[in-house]
DNA sequence: CGTTATGTTGACCTCCTTCAAAGGCTGTGG
DNA sequence: CCACAGCCTTTGAAGGAGGTCAACATAACG
């Protein structure tokens, strides 16, 4: 039930040729003259924490490609539940659905301070067509986005709880190195791995007596990679 | 723990332009000409029931479109099980990850007696250049396989056992008036759906006592359709 | 007709859910 | 600055659902 407190916020037209995460995003290949020319109508978005970017469902008119941040992709459930279906970090794209013309398949909510860049459909199909780089990118991307659905079958949905949120803070991938990667609540926890927010709740609890992870302020400091991955493999 | 008895077995040079399921199949739209002109290497293979047409790991030279029958794709999990990751049926493509250049992602084995079309990598991607609808029937394929991946990850990995096992009779669809659809082993429906063999086991025959469903010599006769639809919104 | 795979069923126990209550953190207004 | 409300988290107790192990039945197959 997290309210939607704040708004899309827009930042401006984006200015794709100076973009830092272009080896990230689909237009990485593409010369400076092309992308000028072409890429007028790509916006550049904040999506704050907790603020829907997209809702399943509504009308598709364009894809977003992460510059930072994260978004979860969730389904809502007959029973008022939801399930999160995917988790999209930089370089990820969202809303691919738009270019088979198909409304949103998802509701896209952003689990930090997320930036987008917003890009209309036809602005795609134009460069997928015009330019063998970027046609590669999509495959490419959207290659990726199936092998992320499969994770969530094959590990975050199979076995016991402990496995599955075992794989799943592996996935998020806390290295103590540079801490800064999300600690979703409970109840994002629960629709990811399939299970209760309680259990989520315990099993996390454990983990934290064992030693397993540490946190601080509800942010990750480190993970006990190893001691992760052997409970990851029941 | 399925033993792959038999081998694919090769039917001849596939003779696309009089192809019959070619509307579901990547190639509708291209004229005979340029089918006759550009497909010189397709093949068209029988799969038995239970033989593997391609193994996890493994190089990947060629994709897959089913003209009919049905295949499993699987993942073998570290403690020797299996997940089912997805289900090919008639128009639906296997081993897209080729045209990224890696190797196979999953074990693909048929569950029927399939035919299949073994497209070489190459050729798809000449085609993908060179024919615009050929180019859209794959992005269509492509959102298809997500949508399904989607589709497992929400309707049949979440939930108590009877609702999944709801969820997968109707997404099998047998309806009194044709009823040719598999009714698979209670191992692949727990692999299908995240639980034990037993567990498989025990809904169905619940479901049987109950009269949702009535099965003849392996074989679905029909489903009450509206019953597991109630049962599946648990 | 015996042999082997596959399906069914039972008993038991573990894990997870459910329902409920209490604790902790945050923001707001007095 | 403190008090209070609201949300999220934690924890408990009870019941149920599913896993495990084992026995048995049934169907496929040479």
């Amino acid at each position: 039930m997290t309210t939607n407190c704040t708004n899309v916020e827009w930042l401006g037209r984006a200015k794709c040729s100076t973009c830092e995460v272009r080896n990230f995003v689909l237009f990485s290949g593409l010369s400076v003259r092309e992308l000028d020319a072409i890429l007028q109508p790509i916006d550049n978005l904040r999506v704050p924490q907790n603020t829907t970017l997209y809702e399943q469902g509504t009308d598709a008119p364009s894809l977003y490609t992460v510059r930072s941040g994260l978004l979860k992709l969730k389904v809502d459930m007959p029973n008022g539940g939801q399930r999160i279906v995917r988790l999209l970090r930089q370089g990820d794209v969202g809303g691919m659905e738009t270019l088979v013309g198909e409304p949103y398949h998802h509701t896209a909510v952003a689990l930090l301070d997320t930036d987008v860049c917003r890009i209309p459909r036809e602005v795609v199909l134009l460069l997928d067509k015009t330019s063998p780089s970027v046609h590669g990118a999509l495959l490419q991307r959207w290659q990726h986005l199936i092998d992320q659905a499969d994770h969530f079958i094959v590990a975050l949905s199979t076995g016991p709880a402990e496995a599955r949120m075992a794989r799943l803070l592996l996935t998020l991938g806390c290295h103590g190195s540079h801490p800064e990667s999300l600690f979703p609540s409970r109840e994002d926890m629960g629709a990811l791995l399939g299970i209760t927010t309680e259990t989520a709740s315990r099993v996390i609890a454990e983990f934290k007596r064992r030693g397993l992870i540490q946190i601080e302020k509800r942010e990750c400091v480190d993970y006990d990679q190893t001691g992760l991955a052997r409970l990851a493999e029941s």
